[in-house]
RNA sequence: GGAGAGGUGUCGGAGUGGUCUAACGUGCAGUCCUGGAAAGACUGUCUGCGCCAAAAGCGCAGCGAGGGUUCGAAUCCCUCCCUCUCCGCCA
């Protein structure tokens, strides 16, 4: 990876789609905005974000002006050497030719570079602008208007219930100190049975998921920027990512990022379809704006490991698919016992490329509250438009877009977490879910020493 | 990191300045042939965008990416990316 690579920062796949006047994908489909623009105008508003297609539709109107001269000059220009093909002209018509196709040249540059501009302009407002929410999704303003779908499983009954971060100091399975010395903040060491259980837990969620068709990949942990843009992280959230220095790579937020974009730029037949994978990977995230929030614990660090599952569907079954992948979701929570909520969020509270989300959130004991564990999104063909994911229909039709869904299943440090509080007792000691235990070698509980 | 060879449609693979969206083969779809199938024959078969209410139609763009030479570039020149082989280095 050469050095260049950073210093022009339009030299990424994004930027050449525009450049390159090779196909520029639309986020929201650039269609819809202009037939539909007061239906889209209103969808947006629901999110509350102050967003507006409004400069888009200005952008776009001014770049097919320059497009049709664009064209008319290519066309004049293609026509004139279609006399040189047929042979033969008159020196002084060669000549008449040649002296027309120069101007024409000259004129081509002038617009060319208009042109560029224009299109790099709406290709960043259309990245800019967020999906659509789901006719399903409620309206509000931030996390206090979404919903709860549904409760399981009986809170603990517990006396003074200590900390998560508490009862694994006392365990001796957390070192918080030397994570931040080796590091820095929001870094933690696991120790002993702490590393053990969030091995035991990884290779437990991963089995379960395999079990129920869900096709197990381990992708790469640095992606490249095009992925980045895929998934909808980029080019809006910037700041949040840890970038390499001196490559153009990213470390991943989510296996989402890598996962999704495994079939980017492919056409899958609709046989294919749906494809299910599940994936382990850690996750990096530089939690910027999250400042002074959960700066105790293991709950919001900046390397964390997780599940993800992800599908790729047909838009007449992404519906029933987003249910059930959140079932299967949820289904490691039950497995675990833990006791949960799920929750829709609100058009306020829904991330930048998502259309429908649920969120499943474990109860904490001593925080006394639910706390987000898994997020599952269905992001209708919002990101298979940015990473350009079709499939052949079976009935012989045009490729269409793909739709996309994923989800935590879960954030393992989030659920060594919720173990710890939900589990444990009087004496200190935290029992192990009986689920856990075949991952542990029969290990029933975790005892302070004495 | 060094040397060499490459990057063309579903795939294989031609093409070294115009007749090239691109031979030929293959895959796929349809028609014919057949009792049925195979074989064979014929036809069709890329994507994105624009003009248009839409269809049809027309146009523009695309041969790894960007730039250059030229009236005209898959083809010539420059830069970069990627793949393969060998060497070096390394888990």
């Amino acid at each position: 990876m050469r050095l260049h690579c950073l210093v022009i920062p339009s030299y990424s796949r994004d930027y050449l789609y525009v450049i390159g006047l090779r196909k520029v994908q639309s986020m929201l489909d650039i269609k819809l905005i202009r037939e539909k623009t007061e239906l889209v105008e209103k969808s947006l508003a629901r999110r509350n974000g102050g967003f507006s297609v409004k400069p888009l539709l200005i952008c776009d109107e001014e770049f097919r002006q320059v497009q049709i001269e664009w064209e008319e000059l290519n066309r004049r220009t293609n026509e004139i050497s279609e006399h040189f093909k047929k042979g033969k002209l008159e020196p002084s018509e060669a000549e008449a030719l040649k002296e027309e196709t120069k101007k024409l040249k000259v004129r081509r540059q002038e617009i060319e570079s208009l042109r560029q501009d224009l299109e790099k302009k709406l290709f960043e407002l259309q990245l800019g602008l967020p999906n659509l929410p789901d006719q399903a999704v409620p309206d509000g303003a931030d996390e206090k208007a979404n919903k709860e779908i549904k409760r399981w499983g009986n809170l603990p009954k517990l006396q003074n219930p200590m900390h998560h971060y508490e009862i694994g100091s006392q365990l001796k399975i957390f070192d918080f100190e030397r994570g931040v010395k080796i590091s820095e903040s929001r870094f933690t060491v696991l120790l002993d049975k702490g590393a053990k259980i969030e091995r035991a837990l990884m290779n437990f969620m991963l089995d379960f998921h395999s079990k129920r068709g869900y096709l197990e990949v381990f992708p790469p942990i640095l992606v490249n920027r095009d992925c980045m843009v895929g998934t909808g992280q980029l080019p809006k959230f910037e700041g949040d990512f840890y970038k390499c220095a001196d490559d153009a790579l990213y470390l991943i937020p989510t296996a989402e990022v890598p996962v999704t974009n495994l079939y980017r730029e492919e056409v899958l037949a609709e046989e294919q379809l749906p494809i299910l994978h599940c994936a382990y990977t850690p996750c990096f995230r530089r939690e910027a704006g999250s400042a002074g929030k959960d700066t105790r614990g293991y709950i919001r660090q900046h390397q964390f490991n997780k599940v993800e599952l992800v599908r790729f569907t047909t838009p007449e079954k992404a519906a029933a698919e987003h249910e059930q992948l959140t079932l299967d979701a949820e289904g490691i929570l039950e497995a675990l016992e833990l006791p949960y909520r799920r929750i829709l969020l609100c058009s306020g509270d829904l991330g930048f490329a998502a259309q429908k989300c649920y969120d499943l959130e474990v109860w904490f004991p001593a925080q006394n509250q639910y706390r987000e564990i898994s997020s599952c999104s269905v992001f209708g063909d919002f990101q298979a438009r940015r990473a350009n994911l079709k499939y052949k229909p079976a009935d012989g039709g045009k490729a269409r877009y793909m739709i996309t869904m994923n989800g935590s299943a879960l954030a393992i440090g989030r659920t060594m977490a919720a173990i710890l509080e939900n589990y444990q007792q009087a004496d200190g000691s935290v029992l192990i879910p009986k689920a856990l235990q075949p991952y542990l070698n029969g290990m029933t509980a975790l005892k302070p020493e004495l």
